[in-house]
DNA sequence: AAATATATTTAGATAAGACTAAAAATGTAT
DNA sequence: ATACATTTTTAGTCTTATCTAAATATATTT
């Protein structure tokens, strides 16, 4: 249906949308992918023209209806591995991604659908991401604002609740997103502030940022 | 390490190779791979510069030891692969040999001695055929076809010789499936088919599926 | 608003793998 | 041994996905 790379790059987009309410730049898929903004441009237009994303000359993408379930599906199929290689194989959930980067590619609805009874349809994957179910729809995951842990709790990001651009900047500028683990260090009683450390790093954010941002406790 | 091309190649070289005693020809290479002779000749080269085959202009190829060892392995992932399918996802044995040869594609070598190990290290995969071990030699089964069997022998079914889809599924029917005890009661002098008889069903079958069947004696 | 910086796209090249058509080698028959 | 047929190789083209370098559009600064 279609190939290895398009496969790649659908997803890519896909988790990109997530951080960004325009549509998403060239060179963050390039980033994101390991290669060079050229390669990219030649592969959006590729994908527009199969209306899997819409895509507008120096205006960045957005993955359309169809591009989405695809992804959606990619995405299944990737956790949905995981959580074998995991629980049947054995193995760590820290060797697991690039095998599944391999597997999620086999072409076959039927192999998923019995791979998913076989695993008795879980949910969540072994980092505790969700796995989509066929339809694209993926379930529901509880996360806590990062302003309602107590001092000394940590999670690691998994969204945030405002999507403005102005929001996402100041995130950026701060180190902060998907995935990155965060540690409420200490709180002022004044006005709510939060002292948090992001990787190795100490910041100072305000109240009304940390009841914008998700979080998964662990 | 290799292509997806190059390894299916290998495979197509390996099998070949069992039946000519001689190089294996460029147009046999090119049936099997259901490609054009040119294609190939484009591939031998490539092989041959990888020290994967011995190959000399208009004579045919054979694989070189390293050639043997890297085939053996492909067909050690798919065989393994065709048991996970069958025995843990319920797969009928007609229906893997496709998922099977994208499978056997998939790189990792921790990956195939867990699934080794998961399945409880078979020695034959779902059609009877051996599955080589990790330094690529073949278990060795004492079968007989069923063709061979005088009237009032039996013999439990092991594997297939041809494991086309239309006769598997034809054996599908007739209720013939791997450990199904099969005793031979009559045989026909005019056409030498045979009057056997499965569980306790009674069949008349002709030669050519006698001659694909085989039993391990008892 | 002009100048500069950054982001994106275009143009042209490369590599893998396949193809067609033509040329060359090998095999077979008279 | 010559002529014909078949097999194999070569030469040149195509597609996919990548790259570099140059051109162009957008964004930011002064």
């Amino acid at each position: 249906m279609f190939s290895d790379s398009e496969e790649n790059y659908l997803k890519a987009i896909f988790h990109l949308e997530r951080f960004s309410k325009e549509g998403v730049s060239t060179n963050a898929i390039a980033e994101q992918m390991h290669t060079k903004a050229s390669s990219v441009t030649d592969m959006l237009k590729k994908l527009a023209e199969k209306k899997l994303v819409n895509y507008v000359k120096y205006q960045g993408v957005t993955l359309t209806n169809e591009g989405k379930k695809t992804a959606a599906k990619i995405i299944r199929k990737h956790r949905l591995w995981e959580v074998f290689l995991v629980e049947k194989l054995d193995f760590s959930w820290d060797e697991v991604h690039e095998i599944a980067e391999q597997l999620e590619h086999i072409e076959s609805d039927v192999l998923i659908e019995k791979l998913d009874r076989h695993l008795d349809f879980p949910k969540f994957d072994p980092h505790g991401d969700p796995i989509p179910s066929n339809d694209g729809t993926f379930p529901e995951r509880d996360k806590v604002l990062l302003s309602d842990l107590s001092i000394g709790e940590s999670g690691v990001c998994v969204g945030v609740k405002d999507t403005s651009s102005s929001f996402l900047k100041f995130l950026d500028k701060n180190g902060i997103a998907l995935g990155k683990k965060i540690k409420v260090i200490d709180q002022e009683e004044f006005d709510n502030s939060l002292h948090i450390q992001v990787g190795k790093e100490l910041f100072t954010i305000s109240h009304i940022i940390a009841s914008n941002l998700y979080l998964k406790s662990n």
